[in-house]
DNA sequence: CAGATTAATATGTATATACTTAATATTATT
DNA sequence: AATAATATTAAGTATATACATATTAATCTG
């Protein structure tokens, strides 16, 4: 009897896989070192190392030098959700994307904008609430405030024929962000805007991003009724 | 004048990052292949790849054989949500944990579940219902169904002391899911076991398991009225 | 025996090399 | 000029080797 040979990073990750959900390395288990499988399955000990790295990104198993590698006793499951811009998002459902621009002002926001942007709370900043449309129906209602003194550019944009959602992934880098799932009751605006009735359950996501230490802009988007995010485990 | 030294694939990386929010490397553009970037940067092609193969799993450079490495012109943010068991969420809060069984039924699931489920619509599955606690106050309402062809250890299981959440993690391994999340108005039902309005917007995750081509267990968890989901970017 | 030192170990990473694969560009053929 | 065959390119991956680093285990020392 000859060992099989597994010749790809991928081929070892699905044995892995299999004796995982086999209970051959039930969850808590401490499973062989990266050379002994690199022996095992007849490949170098580099192609193991990737097998089992990527899998403990998902969160399946978990590593430490020298202590070794477990199978996950409780897997944290990693959902990732692609946040695009709205209008992918509209075409990728196959619908026609449009959007209308409701206001547009340059005024001080409110102290809660302020202190989670961190800018100094009587600066004035531009704020912008649109409408996505799918198919001409309401899709989703946007909230933002875009900091000036961080992109100073978006002045002189109107943002009626492109959505600041898109001129800012082209003007505006960021660093990093953070973002929040939630749901709201639809107030009066939201409603009259959505189409909706007024306390109807609405998807929202809060987003606020940032250029190294400062804050780009933040925003609010509402989902119309029945909205759903949906991703694989 | 020596050329820089990026020892290390972090080291790349950050570089890289560099390069692209300062707009040296702009939204859409092709940049060096990898064989030019080790030259450059000093350290070996492996190194690049590394470095490379990374940002493009975040969404930040998009890769393609021959084509070459671009930066992406819309980059479609990945937001990496953990799904781990409603236990660890609240003791993650510094919260006290419980939880309490209100329904537990064998019975035919309604058609929407089964179809779904896609088992044939007569089979009896097993039903739960129970709440999760935080301090003793109410955090999540939880409706799960499961295959007790799947699972038909299951029967056997009270779900008073461990929840079925954790018990299903530990006895019954899921190869891949789909998970859902959206927002509901509280239903009469809901609002009486979250001490909540009627009406109340809810957030909500729906989350369906399989093993292999089996549904393990199809879950609606509502959460208590301001719950979020947060994660960065 | 407590605490510090040292050794051992498994993962983490860098490197050079070689080959594979997908996509594109070029050339030859009809 | 359209089509097919061929070459070229850049990423993708496998391998052996070497060394780094975090962590644990063993040993020494007061």
């Amino acid at each position: 009897m000859t060992k099989p040979q597994f010749r790809s990073w991928q081929s070892v990750q699905e044995e892995v896989l299999r004796r995982i959900h086999a209970r051959e390395w039930p969850p808590g288990d401490l499973i062989p070192n990266e050379a002994d499988l690199a022996e095992e399955f007849g490949c170098s000990r580099a192609t193991v190392n990737r097998a089992l790295r990527t899998l403990a990104e998902t969160g399946l198993l978990y590593r430490r030098r020298k202590a070794g590698t477990r199978v996950a006793a409780q897997p944290v499951a990693k959902a990732t959700l692609d946040i695009s811009v709205i209008r992918m998002d509209v075409e990728a459902r196959g619908q026609r994307y449009d959007h209308r621009l409701i206001a547009r002002k340059t005024t001080v926001p409110p102290t809660a904008v302020s202190a989670a942007m961190q800018s100094a709370p009587e600066t004035a900043m531009l704020y912008l609430k649109a409408l996505h449309l799918a198919d001409g129906q309401p899709y989703a209602l946007e909230d933002r405030w875009i900091s000036l003194d961080v992109v100073p550019e978006a002045s002189n944009e109107r943002f009626d024929t492109i959505s600041s959602n898109e001129w800012l992934l082209k003007h505006a880098p960021y660093t990093h962000g953070d973002i929040a799932f939630s749901a709201v009751n639809a107030t009066d605006v939201d409603a009259q805007a959505l189409g909706c009735a007024t306390g109807a359950a609405l998807f929202i996501i809060d987003r606020l991003t940032w250029n190294r230490s400062d804050a780009v802009t933040k925003v609010r988007i509402v989902f119309a009724p029945g909205h759903q995010m949906r991703t694989v485990l």
